[in-house]
DNA sequence: CGCTCGGTTGAAAATCGTCAAATGGCGTGG
DNA sequence: CCACGCCATTTGACGATTTTCAACCGAGCG
């Protein structure tokens, strides 16, 4: 098993305050804080004062809400996706503890993608004009913020590179090297786990029909590089998921 | 014609000063000072005071240099690349006047591409630190560099659609929407333009085989959307240019 | 004047998408 | 507790788009 919930979940939609901070947060070393003092930390620890739970399969927020911030996964996970005109939507991304979700809303104020849970889950809340106001005093958040938002952009070069150049095994492959890493970043197995997602979604995210995802699959299943059911994985050969990555890109 | 040098092109490589700043700059609408008042104007003034001029085919910066600062184009055009370990390069983007050069570097302090001018061109420079500081005490920078990185985020999850879901001729129709639309939005016709870039670095931003953006270009041709003659581009039916694009996505 | 590089075009091959059908979990309701 | 039905997934066959390989052309430059 890999991702579990903590053992409390709040109350849908209810803003909680009276929580222990970013200061002791397991995530804080993959979050917004790291790198910070203790001293810094405290600053923090006022910022991020409230929390939301969202239940799996509801929106933390949709295209084209009003943007007043952006919020920290704190337990669970997300997809984000835009909805094209006729419907079909395109996954942009997912997101695990200690991600963060609506840097696009700073552009206009709006946010430009829906965040949805594929589990129930928990975010930190960020407001923007508090996050605005403590980065101009604290110069660690302000560089972290910069950081953060860079990586993303980064991030998106490598989906990018994914899209434009692999095949669809070597796109398959490079989304479970990248999930697994997280994963262990995290302190879960690297190597055994449960996809939040269905088919479609990491066919949407990875540029291939559902049906070709499945196809990867069972063809890395048969080389015996996977153990996949439904959505149990077990990795059975690293280095030839990491080969297959690396053989057309990098 | 569309994109001309200005007519005193500076020395490589020299960092002037005494140079006129963004107050009286005709991009300044285009750029960071997007939207600010003239006495936050007058104090950016202060930060952006030094350029560097780039000949066609040099870079700027190259993935892996150290990261001082970000740029900003002032004249002339460039292409964003990453090169694989084995050589081939990925486009990841076309920077035009007003457009910035540089928002990957923030995550580690290190450039994550290599910024290449496609003709002889000119980019004010923007150290970091004085970035950083300025923003502290100016709200509307720390605004401006918000929305800026986020419409980065924005812009390449409108690639990775692209990337993901439209066909060959959708995706060379939206890259010349696109492209029209940057143009007309800084004074050039949109639509009679020269190509900065080859057909290679086209596709190699599309995720499409140089033969097959030839053909496109061809096709389009064929059906009086486009005259295309080598790199000079006469736009005939922008209608039918913009219904293929939105036919899939939008 | 010839060379090189970028671009165009053609034909064959490969990958992936589309359509279709069957399987199997999982949750709901009896 | 079991049966049913829905949805996700798997698998197969076929077709379409795009890549690959190859040849040719034309412009710019030494």
């Amino acid at each position: 098993m890999t991702i579990s919930l903590p053992s409390a979940v709040l109350p849908v939609d209810a803003a909680c305050h009276h929580q222990v901070g970013c200061s002791s947060c397991g995530l804080r070393q993959l979050c917004l804080p790291d790198g910070f003092s203790d001293e810094e930390m405290q600053r923090l620890d006022q910022l991020v004062s409230s929390r939301r739970s969202v239940r799996r399969g509801e929106a933390l927020f949709r295209d084209g809400d009003p943007f007043h911030g952006i919020f920290a996964v704190r337990a669970g996970f997300f997809k984000t996706a835009t909805t094209s005109v006729d419907g079909r939507e395109r996954v942009t991304g997912f997101q695990m503890g200690g991600e963060l979700l609506g840097l696009d809303g700073f552009d206009d104020d709006t946010h430009r993608c829906d965040a949805i849970a594929l589990e129930s889950s928990q975010v930190c809340i960020i407001p923007q004009d508090a996050l605005e106001s403590l980065s101009r005093t604290l110069p660690a958040l302000q560089r972290q913020l910069h950081r953060i938002m860079s990586r993303e952009i980064v991030r998106e070069h490598g989906v990018m590179t994914l899209l434009s150049g692999m095949r669809a095994e070597e796109r398959v492959a490079a989304f479970l090297v990248n999930l697994a890493l997280r994963l262990k970043a995290r302190g879960f197995s690297p190597s055994a786990f449960v996809l939040r997602m269905t088919r479609q979604e990491i066919g949407s995210y990875l540029g291939l029909q559902l049906e070709t995802v499945s196809r990867c699959f069972s063809r890395l299943h048969d080389e015996h590089v996977l153990d996949v059911r439904q959505r149990d994985v077990r990795i059975l050969d690293t280095q030839a998921l990491q080969d297959l990555v690396g053989g057309t890109s990098a």
